[in-house]
DNA sequence: AACTCGGGGGG
DNA sequence: CCCCCAGAGTT
């Protein structure tokens, strides 16, 4: 182990005084490591866009088949536009974060009206889009529009943080600054879209979060991190939280192939997506037919009305919660109307038939899961 | 500044 | 299991 002193410091930060030579070793190895994607040389702004959305927090291999069928369907910002947001959503369908689509969706409308249907290209009007943050603006500008933006992803803090040495814990605000005012130095002005492209590509396939190839790294003979043997340790992060656990207790109604759903609207997981009438209970020894009947019918179930078997238990992870639930079929005669109850939850759904259920409403995985294992 | 929004692939 | 991914919006 080396003491700091004999770690020559003015070779380190000189990247910051002389980017050419950080532009140099990073885009001759850009040079000899091609990376191919569907959307690589990709001029169509609007494009550009949707794949920068879809590859939010999303490894390229889960979105590229995404991509291209969302841009099949939605060709244009126009047509995108004018669609209605279940048809988005439904294409985004499995995909999470569905914030994204609805934002997406938005967007589009924001386009046609508030830019005459003219695609921004600054930095500034890039971010007036809904679900456009500085990320995906400095992406388009300088993918789509050839401006000076460096992005900050996360291959960005990793690459940063290692060959600098920087221990600033990446989740909080005031890495950011931090971060972004370095990539920013360091970026080639001259050829922001592929020096971008170049740092995203660097970290996914070299500077890799576990295991990075160091002995192919071009920076490895200055690269901080390696010299005091810290590659494991950077980038720094906050501690994980614990996930909560949930219970969700689905009814499925069968009516004379019939089903109904209703839509998730309060801020909570799978908004805009749509699901079976569904009773969150305390815990997992809920799961009893009772417990629907108090809450949905008020002890009563209407006549004719008959349970199926309680089905046995998906599970979903999310970042931050698992869900765990069952399900449980109502058969209902086919002249009880829905209003056949007072509860609300019942209220406002919608009755699908069942191959309007798996092709046009957007589901949670969850209950695709449960679908797909019941056939 | 802290939290939340999904889902998947790889160690 | 745990990690983290071409992040952004809300409180």
């Amino acid at each position: 182990m080396p003491d700091s002193d004999s770690i020559p410091q003015k070779s380190l930060i000189d990247f910051e005084n002389d980017p050419c030579r950080f532009q140099k070793k990073l885009l001759g190895w850009s040079h000899k490591n091609p990376r191919p994607m569907p959307w690589k040389g990709e001029k169509d702004s609007y494009k550009i866009w949707v794949s920068e959305i879809i590859l939010q927090q999303t490894r390229v291999n889960q979105g590229w088949q995404y991509f291209e069928r969302f841009v099949k369907a939605f060709p244009t910002v126009e047509a995108l536009a004018s669609a209605d947001e279940m048809q988005v959503l439904k294409y985004w369908e499995g995909l999470g974060y569905y914030s994204r689509a609805r934002n997406l969706h938005a967007a589009a409308r924001q386009i046609v009206h508030d830019f005459d249907g003219h695609f921004p290209e600054t930095f500034h009007d890039l971010k007036t889009l809904k679900g456009v943050g500085d990320y995906t603006a400095a992406a388009i500008a300088s993918f789509a529009f050839n401006k000076p933006h460096a992005v900050l992803d996360g291959n960005v803090y990793r690459i940063l943080s290692r060959i600098f040495g920087i221990e600033t814990i990446i989740d909080l605000p005031k890495a950011r600054s931090e971060f972004q005012n370095l990539a920013s130095r360091l970026l080639d002005e001259h050829n922001p879209g592929a020096f971008n492209q170049a740092m995203m590509d660097f970290g996914a396939i070299c500077c890799t979060p576990a295991k990075p190839v160091c002995t192919e790294c071009p920076f490895n003979d200055t690269c901080r991190a390696r010299l005091e043997n810290k590659v494991s340790e950077l980038p720094k992060r906050l501690e994980k939280r614990a996930r909560k656990t949930r219970f969700f207790f689905y009814v499925k109604i069968s009516q004379h192939g019939f089903s109904y759903v209703c839509k998730r609207e309060s801020k909570d997981i799978w908004k805009g997506l749509y699901e079976f009438p569904v009773l969150e209970l305390e815990n997992a020894e809920d799961f009893k037919l009772e417990k629907l009947e108090s809450a949905f019918f008020k002890q009563k179930l209407p006549k004719g009305a008959r349970w199926g078997e309680i089905s046995s238990e998906f599970t979903q992870l999310l970042t931050h919660q698992k869900v765990l639930a069952r399900f449980v079929e109502l058969h209902l005669p086919p002249e009880i109307p829905v209003g056949f109850t007072k509860e609300s939850a019942l209220k406002k759904c919608i009755k699908v038939s069942e191959s309007d259920l798996t092709k046009k409403i957007p589901l949670p995985k969850l209950i695709i899961g449960f679908l797909q294992k019941k056939i």
